[in-house]
DNA sequence: GGAGTGACACGGA
DNA sequence: GTCCGTGCCACTC
């Protein structure tokens, strides 16, 4: 824990960075990490923020669009009225990743 | 020090 | 394109 440095720190420093508007992949976070199939870490890492607002979660959704966080959030449609408020269409607790993707360090 | 956990990604059907 | 099962990595107890 001496390493702030961590994978831990790195993951909320990058889902804090995700622009308005748009949205990234757990795997894209992982990889841009190094970790490449630790995609499950920044689910987990979330999960221990997920009482933190200060980290847009919500802007963080699985490879296939899907709000999977939305559960985990406050098991109510917040995540996706916060996301239409930023101009991301929600569809099915879904969103394009053709149209909205944002990938980390950009 | 060891085992369990997790908001996923990938391959196959 | 979607659903099911398997594998990964880093962190907590």
């Amino acid at each position: 824990m001496k390493q702030q440095e961590s994978f831990y720190q790195k993951v909320l420093q990058v889902v804090q960075k995700i622009p308005p508007g748009k949205v990234t992949t757990y795997g894209a976070i992982a990889r841009y990490l190094g970790s490449g199939r630790g995609a499950r870490m920044v689910g987990w890492v979330l999960n221990t923020q997920k009482g933190n607002r200060q980290i847009p979660a919500h802007r963080v959704v699985n490879r296939k669009g899907m709000l999977t966080g939305k559960m985990h959030f406050d098991g109510s449609n917040l995540m996706q009225e916060l996301l239409e408020s930023e101009g991301v269409e929600v569809v099915d607790n879904r969103v394009d990743l053709k149209k909205y993707f944002w990938e980390p360090g950009l």
